[in-house]
DNA sequence: GTGGTCTAGACCACG
DNA sequence: GTGGTCTAGACCACG
């Protein structure tokens, strides 16, 4: 999988690259227990900091969407444990985003489109 | 309205200030026209500095939420020029939100029941 | 002459009456030696302070444009004295004009076409 | 490229910073992608505060005329997105320069003269 | 009384 | 080292 930085957004480096592999597991660009590149290897490619990239696959270790160990490196976490729930600051921020579009006059389809669009991805 | 800052947010003050605003705006809880505090009495009333308040309302008029006139202070603007579009910053947060949505295992509808009820609130 | 007040703008109330009495000599809606109202009169006619409208017409006279007299109020100048230059200010700000026009990939043409207008308004 | 300060202008500084960096892009004094200074450094360099130049590239940022990444600082927007028409605002403050200009006897070639050159300035 | 500007100085995250 | 945030406090123009 392809991770593309922007090197002028806002969002930090290591959020981008956290942010890119979540959505790459979702719609199944990465499979269950698939292996990431290690963080040198990723670093490298990305031509950044090996810091930042270890920060990212910190991230996504603590937030269970990664393992790794010392011998294999990081790989997609098998069975992940489902919350069943949207996080308060996923669901703050989606609210925003309604509001924002609402007022900008986007029609609520066009946000259920994206939203089902991305169910859809990756489907089994 | 009553404007709620969370100070362990990494999110800073003067964005969680317009966030609220614009938020505020779109459920109706603000009406086009109404005034809002002037920067100083939101500061004090927040405990905060008021370069921080002033800095949320500039952004909102540069946005083109609200309108400042030096008389009176700000209010929401009456009628806003509608885009029509999503940012491009909002779609990718949507679709992050999405996918990690998805990966604790909510469903599609609580999804699309969170924009249901963002599109309705008030509603005339 | 109908003045119109954007109370809006970042550009002060005095500064718009002034501006516009200005273009209204330029362009013939006002003729030399017109009567301009009264202080009192505008202030009143345009819901403002007297104070306003006062530094409005004291610019006015300190620039040359209209002549004050205790009986019969103000009114615009016959003979104006042309300094046939571009204050340094106007030079200015034209150029910044220019260089934001050319970079939005407004056409110089466009650009002529306001000045070709405005010459020709009011011509005898 | 060299930013000079009018203390006395009632411009406020960060607006002469901006202005003059809009110039320098416009007429290629500063080129494409080239590296604008630290904020720290033009502060130092100018003798103000950092938070005035810091509001000055924040402006600039938002209006699309630089980039700025944590690592290197603030760089010439490359591809700008031109929107092809004047800005409202310079619109009328043209119209006033106009105004001015005739009623001061500047003959109209005066005015066309300084776009041409404006047109011409870093021209390839 | 209103918002806007500016400073000195501290602290922070990012990389 | 970079930009970003926030504060306390001063001063200003406008109306």
């Amino acid at each position: 999988m392809v991770i593309r930085i922007d090197d002028y957004s806002d969002v930090p480096i290591y959020q981008q690259i956290r942010n890119q592999i979540v959505m790459g597991i979702s719609d199944g660009r990465l499979a269950a227990g698939e292996q990431l590149p290690t963080v040198r290897a990723l670093a490298i490619e990305m031509g950044i900091n090996t810091m930042t990239v270890s920060k990212a696959y910190q991230i996504l270790k603590s937030e269970g969407y990664i393992l790794t160990d010392r011998k294999n490196g990081a790989r997609v976490r098998p069975e992940m444990s489902k919350s069943g729930a949207l996080s308060d600051a996923n669901k703050w921020e989606l609210k925003r985003i309604v509001s924002e579009a609402r007022l900008s006059g986007v029609s609520k389809d066009e946000l259920i489109g994206i939203i089902e669009e991305g169910y859809k991805e990756g489907e089994k």
